[in-house]
Order: C-alpha cells, then structure tokens, then sequence
DNA sequence: TATGAATGAGCTTTCATTCAT
DNA sequence: AATGAATGAAAGCTCATTCAT
C-alpha cells in the first residue's frame, strides 16, 4: 500500500503478528464492500501478499477470520474513545465537542459503519459468538454521562437524559449519514459526504444535541 | 396446502400477479436476513409455492429480483407517505406527530430497513441500476417542507432549517433504533425494541426534532 | 464397460435411473478400493459418464453416496439369498448345498466383502443411519433354521445349534477367505483365490458345517 | 502434566525409544478406528505428547508410519504365539485349548483385526512394501501342525487336514467375530461381544475345529 | 405460460508435507 | 536431535443459471 514501506517480502512472512494485520486489513476492507456471504477469501488472499492457505492457517475459517476483523473493529473504535477529553470545556461547548468527534470519528471509519450495518444484518449473530465483544460497552457513554452531570450542576442542560439516549442521538446521526449516504444519494439527489457541507452537518448534530439538552421538557 | 385457503394452489398458478407477488414477499424476507450474496435463490423458491424456474422465467435473475424487491419496498413506503396528513395540525404539533408517525413507519418494517442498508452495504449500485428508482423523492420531504413553512410563518419555529435536513434528523434515530437493534443491544445491553420503553423513544425523537427546530440558532 | 452396449450418452443423460445405477455401481468400486476417506468423488465422477456436480445432484453428499451405495448392495445380497432353494434336499445335503452357494456368493462379490469391511471399521455408522437397514435379518438364516429342523426331526444333526450361529460358522470362513486374502496370502505365501484350491475350500466349509452338526455335544 | 508420571515430558523427550513407542500406540488406535485415509496426522499428533513435525522426523510420511504400525502389530502377535505352550496336553484338548486362547487374542487386540481389515482393503500393498513382514509366518501353524502329527499318531483326528487350513478355519471365525460384530449386530440384533455370551462362542470355534477333525471324511 | 433435470464455475476448507533454523 | 511456521495441491460442496420440452 505504501510506497515508502522498507519491509521486504521475506521479512514480513517472518513477522506473523505483521501479516495478520495485513489480512484484516485487507479483509475489514472485503467484508465491508461485499457483505460477509458476498465477501470471497481468495479475493482476500489476493490483495495480501500472503496466500489463501495462510488466511486458514491464522483464522481457522471465514467466519472466525469475520470475528476478528469485527474485534478488531470495535476495539480501535473503543480505544479512539479512550481519549477523548472535553473535561476541561464547559457543558454545552463539551457536549457539542463531543458531537463533533464522533462525526469525524464517523467519516475516517466507512469501513467499520459497513460492517457493523452488516452484523447488523446478521442479527448480530457473530459479536454475539465473540467473547471479546460481550458488553464491551465503550467510554464515550462514560464521557457524555461526565457532562451531564456537570451540565446539570451548572444549569447549562435542563432536560433530564440518560447519557446512552445522549450517545444514541448523537450516533443514529453520524451513522446515518455515512451508513446511508448511497440510498440517501440516490433518492434525494443530495451527496451527505460533499466536502462543501461537511461543516454544516457537522454544526448540525451539534445544534441538535445542545438544542436537545439545553430546552427543558 | 390448508384447506382453509380460498386460493388453490391451481388458481394461483393461473393468477401471475399472485405469484409474482408471493415471490417477492419471499424474496423481500430472505435479502433481508442474510444480505444480497446471502440470500439463496433455491430457499426463496422452497419458500414459496412456486420452483426456482419460475423465478427465473419471471425475473430473470437473483439481481433483477433483487432489483423488483427494492423497487416495491421504495414504492411502498412512499405509497405510506403520500397518506401523511398533518396539514390540520399546528406546526409543533405536526412535526411531532410526522416524527411519530415516522418512528411507527420504521418499526413496522423492518425487512425495509435491512434492505436499505443492505443495499447501501453495496453503495447503492442497484437502485442506480433501476430506472424507477432513480430520484424517487419521498413525499415526507415536502410535507416537512409544509410543515416548517407554516412553523416560520407563525413564529413556532425558530431556527432556520432545509426540510431535507429535519428529514434526516428524524429518519436517522427512527433508522438506526431499528437497523443497529442487535449491535447496540449487544454492546450496551440494551433492548431498543423493548415495547416497555417504546413510548419513550418515540417522546426522544419528537422533543428532538421540535428543540431543534424551536431553539434559534 | 461393455462394448455391447447400444445406449448413447444423450440417452443415458435422460435416464435418471439408469445414471444413479452407474454412479453406485462406480462408487462401490471405489469405496471397496479405498475406504470410505479414500474413496474420491472426482474420481468416482472420472470412471462414470456423468459429471461430479451430478453425483451431488443425486446423492447430496459423499456420505449419502456411500450410504446408498451399502442399501444396494445388501439390498443385492438378500435378493440373491432369496433365491436359495435346498427343501428339496436332505438336510446333510441342504446345509452342505447352502455353505456352498454362501462360498460361490462371497467369491462373486468381492467389492461387497470389502464394503462390509470399511462398514465395520467404522463401528456401523453408516448403516446406522440408514433407516433401510435397520434390522434387515437375512434369508439366509430362516433357510438355516429350517434346514436344522429338519436335520433333527431326521436325526441326522445331532448337535443342538441356534440357527445365527450356524450361518455365522458358514459365513466367517467364506468372508475371511475373501477379505484377508491378501494379507493371509503375504503372511503364508498361500493364495486363497487360486482357482485349483477352489473347489478344496468349497469343500471344507461343507465338511466344517457337517460335522460340526452330526457330532454330539 | 500429571505429576504422578515417573516420567516427566523432559525425560521422556530424550527417549527417542520411548517417544517412538507412544507414537506407534496412538497410530496403531487412529489408523484402526478411521483407516488408512482416514486417520489424521494432525490428529495423531495431538494425542501424543509430541508434536507432527516429531513423527515425520521419525518416519518419514503417513505411509511409512503406518507401515511400521503393521509391523509392530503384527510382531506382537507373533511374539504372543511364541508362548503357546499345548504340548503337554493330548491332542483334542490340545487343539481346542489353542482355539480358546487364539480366539481370547483376537477379542484383546480389536486394533490389530481393525488394521488386518484395513490392509486388506488395500489389497496388501504396504505389508508387501514391508520387508520385515514378507513371509513372516506364524508360530500357531508350527503349533498346529504339532498337535495335528500328534493326534494322527494316536487316532484322535481321523480326518486329514493341513495345519494352515485348520489354522484358517480357527482364525476366521475369531476373526470374524471381532472384525464384523458391527454389521452383524445391525443386521441380526445381536451383540457378538456381549461377555455373557462369551463362553459360548469360545465353546463353538472349539466344538467346530474338533468336530471337524475327528470326523471321517 | 410453465417446468423438471441438469450443470459450469467457483467456493470454503483440508491434508500431508516441507522450510528454515 | 529437534521444531514452529508455512504451504501446494486437492478435496468436498454450493450456487446461480440454463437446457429442453
């Protein structure tokens, strides 16, 4: 991928923990595109430099080659979480901050929308199999539920909420935006990743949860 | 089969709307579930009282029959909007119950819901493909145009905003409450479709849309 | 196989009946040759003049396969054991009649022994699973028991003996001449098939089974 | 693992002797229950407390494993032969006594019927490729042979008979009994192996042999 | 309009074996 | 004497699709 990479052929095929990433690179980006039946392990193999028989060797199976990918997914997604830091703003600016790291968060990951759309699909049969993933919960509903407490305290936020209804707000948003910006596209003729309003959507779930919060019941 | 039936399995072999009709319900249910590529041509037929020849001989393929079952779902849920009537009500009150009643839709349909995310799983390259689905608009689009017209001409809203825009706001939670039901409930263990709790996310989308709209900017 | 044969393939393709023949007669040959792991699809597809794909159209799975192929084949045992006919003998001259029909059956069907064999060293199964197979009994023993009733009402048996036991006397001698031919051949340097000791053997069940039955206990 | 074992894993990995020996028993089990295709490698490895790559270290292929398997087999049976001791006794006894204890081998080593079968199915071809098997003989026909001579001599046996024809006769039926209990349990409902009726197949291949040499021609 | 039988192409997975130290 | 990592070749099986009437 990167034409500065140093790493020969013969190293990297001695580096397991280096090609295992490389797989779920490469197959983070395949189920994404194609879903997990349309998603093919030779076409996987074939944009690694390692062979489809080494997909089988590391991953046991497709499915568990998915699990991982999808572990992997969420356990970036979590750690971007991790430092997060609006303690030092106040409510109403933590909270739109907040909203906006999300976005972006959002709009660098399509990849990672797709597949939880596609476990989606799947009832979520798979996360459910992952140990890894069971109640993993994640830090950004700790943030959020930080400031609203100290926006209560300061009377910034008047209408009672929880915090998971806070994020939810917030997430259905920004997902929804680069989940279904294809149909959206398509249908109303709009282009919800046009770089010209990605300042306007962004402010926009801003607006929403600070109007949300700030308006009393 | 059951001999309650009104409908032969003779008659319905001579009526083709019928038929049609039933291999669409069939094949809507199976997309849904298992994806484009994950949905089987043979377990469509099995479902239905018709062979996998006739869905050939009526769709010609597993994509055109994708395509036709996308089509009805898009034109179904127009055909739903086009009976939205909140013209009697006044403007904070019809964009609640718009909201509402948008939250009822999205509920009550599921197998539409994984569908569209299916499809933009796949960027939407099939209803580029279908000519009836190419600029559909969306009725809800110009009854939330009405709607924030008469807001702004009364007073009741207070901050600017593009009909398309409060369309998203409220499609997007109404979307994602449905489409992430199982990811979500995994991850936070939390049941969004829980009936106990249903009120009160209908309340969260309605008071969202309308502090949005009554908040000036 | 037969030069003789006046069926052409476009014939044979539209006689379902005749293929799934070929494709069993084929597979035994093949499961008796290599065991059940050994035995391969491709192969078996190679030899017949229908395609792999049909094999699997047919049979659905290798296991059914060699599951259809063990009901034919005792389903052909039993038929053969059907036409045993010795009432009309002495009892001497029946049981020895019998035991010599049951040496010449063993001789003639070698790939059946062999399937028999593979059968046993995976404990039965197989044909535990097949509902076919389920407590088949065997001709031939009924024709043993009645035999023996008639060899004590005469006097001539004079060694009291359960009708299964005097089949399996009969049975294990003209099974292990046939299945450990090989490596009884190897150890002893004895080839149990030369067809100049052919009629020895013949005999020698005949005479094990007489005199085990004219002897008192 | 078991701190009770007087050998720890250290000790016994400088016991090239002791390691090929626990290779060969776990071989032995796996070849007997699945066959020569049939049994796994991977799976004989994991059994052992080695690990695969040791048992192509120490024989070369699955080929030459299982050759080597054959070949231990078939020396433990020699070697058991080898203290056959009926001498003492007079003729009837002496050849019914060597009935009872062939027919007690074969019910204490199922894995070596098991294999004997599965060599068969190979129609020999590895005990022909085993130097140390060909014409390897057995003691029990120098056995026989000696009781035979002695009960000629005396007038016990009145019927000629060769040693390896008696040894057949004795050897099929014990064979039988084991290598075929599970189609013939299926097929007739009875337990072959059921130690109440042990001592009653033990009496019969005796009653048989005997019966059937001291019985005129 | 309707259909039972057939199938090419390609999918996931397995297995004995070897590489490289 | 010993070994963890890697792998080519092929196996069993599936799937959308078409043939032939």
């Amino acid at each position: 991928m990167t034409t500065v990479s140093r790493t020969t052929d013969q190293e990297r095929q001695r580096d397991p923990e280096r090609t295992r990433e490389e797989i779920l690179d490469v197959a983070l980006r395949e189920f994404a595109r194609h879903g997990y039946s349309g998603a093919r392990v030779d076409e996987i193999a074939a944009r690694t430099r390692t062979t489809k028989r080494m997909i089988y060797y590391y991953f046991t199976s497709k499915e568990q080659l998915y699990i991982a990918v999808l572990e992997r997914a969420y356990s970036t997604a979590r750690d971007a979480e991790r430092h997060l830091d609006v303690d030092h703003l106040e409510p109403v600016a933590a909270i739109r901050t907040l909203a906006g790291l999300t976005f972006d968060h959002h709009e660098s990951h399509p990849d990672f929308i797709s597949l939880v759309a596609i476990e989606n699909i799947h009832h979520g049969e798979f996360i459910a199999k992952s140990a890894a993933l069971a109640d993993l919960n994640t830090p950004a509903v700790s943030v959020t539920a930080r400031i609203l407490e100290r926006g209560y305290a300061t009377g910034a936020f008047r209408r009672p909420a929880a915090a998971l209804d806070v994020h939810m707000l917030i997430s259905a948003f920004c997902f929804f935006r680069i989940s279904n910006q294809y149909t959206f596209g398509t249908i109303f003729g709009v282009d919800l990743l046009d770089p010209d309003r990605r300042a306007h959507y962004r402010k926009l779930v801003g607006d929403m949860v600070v109007s949300y919060l700030t308006t009393a019941d």
